[in-house]
RNA sequence: GGUGGAGUGGCCGAGAGGCGAGGCAACGGCCUGCAAAGCCGUCUACACGGGUUCAAAUCCCGUCUCCACCUCCA
């Protein structure tokens, strides 16, 4: 079985073979450094976790870069707004991002490069494009000539005849307003680089082409961003790298993003969701599940009804975990997936499927927990983990382990106060005083915690927030 | 004007010619002193109008509504 994944440029699933056989190269766009992350740039990272993971997980060796662009002209207008320097705001923007793709468990990837790191890689690739004839120099700027590159467009299959005429306000020298800058010039005060067309500063897309030759070689195996890269960035990064004989991206995929009353989510709107204040009012690990579980290709129409089911569905999962343990210390993630989530993952990372495996897992071990067979319940156990790790949901992680470990030592104070009150509550229930045993137990309820009597005794954990 | 996407039960959310994805909520049952948790069951849906087919949520034609991109965007 071989996965397979949705093409942009072709539209539609095909079969995914490697450049090298056993190794994945993977080109993410991440963040325009201008402003914090919302929760639909953290959607994006998290899919293509979720589908690092799983070619790691099918054995792949994989390489996944993720770009940050900290020089635009929002990350200037910023600056000159705020009378910071460009690249604190860029640098500070930069940590909040990280820090939502590391709350939400996302693996570090293999490179993090920086558009203004790499400055010699693209006057290079500036060179050759203007030594082949498809760039040109005009009052400091270097400019990429569209009309000289055949394929231009064909990644969102557009016909230039049919765009919109760009407005090309404040860009001088343009033979053909559909033209793009692969250099601007610098106006005075702004941050510039020194280059043999004058000092100024990269355009939007060069960054992209430059830093994955360098990374991953002219050729790789997968290219990832937005929907709204498909045009113009991910054009323009096509038209650059291959008018300059580079093959590029072997795939493209793109995710769909977070809306909010039916529309994008977006800095420009001003209806962004930060991930800093979301992460303060849902765990981490829930946000995961709301986020990632969903199709990537699928819109996500951002909800809090939708955010406390997640929590509700994801508490069952938990709660299931939990009980094993107990009854049976921890038990290791399974070597095997079931062969049903295998096939889902496969098929262009059929999550939502995958899921449904996992559900009827958790359902299979409970019944097992039911019938008191502790074997079926620690083999299901295994299941769950296993396929929970792949999607970063595996609640015994270390990951989110360590989340939880914070407050352990006031968990086992809790703990034993907890068991010292309900050791009175058992003695009422014992001389059958339910009054006094349902009174201990409202009272522990309004303090958050909810008390469950099972066959082995009472348990207590803490109630939704 | 060009290029795409979407409309699925109370809600979320998959699927893409024939076997009720799954979850949340609700209700009924089992279990429980009562709960909680869990399990079993109930709720048979695919924007609208036509058509093709033995069979359509799925294919075709038309219509409506919403969204996105067309040089700031994940």
């Amino acid at each position: 079985m071989t996965i397979r994944l949705y093409d942009t440029s072709t539209r539609q699933i095909r079969d995914f073979t490697p450049l090298v056989p056993g190794c994945v190269s993977i080109y993410l766009c991440g963040a325009t450094v201008q402003a914090p992350p919302h929760i639909g740039h953290i959607r994006s990272g998290l899919n293509f976790d979720i589908l690092q993971r799983w070619l790691i997980h099918r054995g792949y060796d994989v390489t996944f870069v993720r770009n940050v662009t900290n020089i635009d002209d929002k990350v200037i207008a910023k600056s000159e707004e705020q009378g910071r320097p460009w690249w604190a705001i860029a640098h500070a923007n930069e940590r909040a991002f990280n820090q939502g793709y590391e709350a939400l468990g996302c693996l570090p990837p293999a490179a993090e490069p920086r558009a203004t790191g790499h400055i010699p890689q693209m006057v290079r690739l500036i060179q050759e494009l203007l030594d082949s004839g498809h760039a040109y120099a005009a009052d400091g700027s270097v400019y990429f000539d569209v009309r000289s590159y055949p394929g231009y467009l064909a990644l969102s299959h557009q016909d230039l005849a049919h765009l919109r005429q760009p407005g090309g306000e404040g860009e001088s020298g343009k033979r053909d307003q559909r033209d793009f800058a692969l250099w601007k010039a610098a106006k005075p005060g702004e941050p510039s680089w020194e280059t043999p067309w004058g000092p100024g500063r990269p355009g939007w897309h060069l960054e992209c082409s430059a830093m994955a030759r360098e990374y991953l070689g002219r050729e790789f195996d997968i290219h990832g961003g937005g929907l709204d890269l498909v045009f113009p960035h991910h054009e323009n990064e096509i038209a650059q790298s291959k008018a300059a004989g580079d093959p590029f991206a072997r795939f493209w995929l793109h995710n769909a993003w977070v809306t909010m009353a039916g529309e994008k989510m977006s800095k420009s709107l001003g209806n962004s969701v930060l991930v800093s204040e979301m992460v303060k009012r849902w765990r981490p690990i829930v946000l995961r599940y709301y986020l990632g579980t969903p199709h990537y290709r699928s819109t996500i129409e951002y909800s809090e009804e939708a955010l406390r089911e997640a929590e509700s569905a994801f508490r069952r999962i938990e709660g299931f975990v939990q009980r094993v343990v107990e009854l049976a210390g921890t038990v290791e993630p399974a070597a095997e997936l079931p062969a049903a989530f295998t096939e889902a993952m496969d098929e262009d990372l059929g999550v939502p499927q995958a899921m449904a495996v996992v559900h009827t897992t958790v359902r299979q071990g409970n019944m097992a927990l039911t019938a008191d067979d502790k074997d079926a319940a620690v083999a299901r156990l295994a299941e769950v983990r296993a396929m929970l790790g792949v999607l970063g949901l595996d609640p015994l992680d270390a990951h989110w382990a360590a989340e939880e470990d914070q407050g352990e030592e006031l968990r086992g104070v809790v703990d034993a106060l907890v068991h010292l009150v309900l050791e009175q509550r058992e003695a009422a229930r014992a001389r059958k005083d339910y009054a006094t045993a349902d009174a201990i137990r409202d009272r522990l309820g309004r303090s958050g915690l909810v008390i469950e009597d099972t066959p082995s005794g009472p348990r207590w954990q803490l109630g939704e927030t």
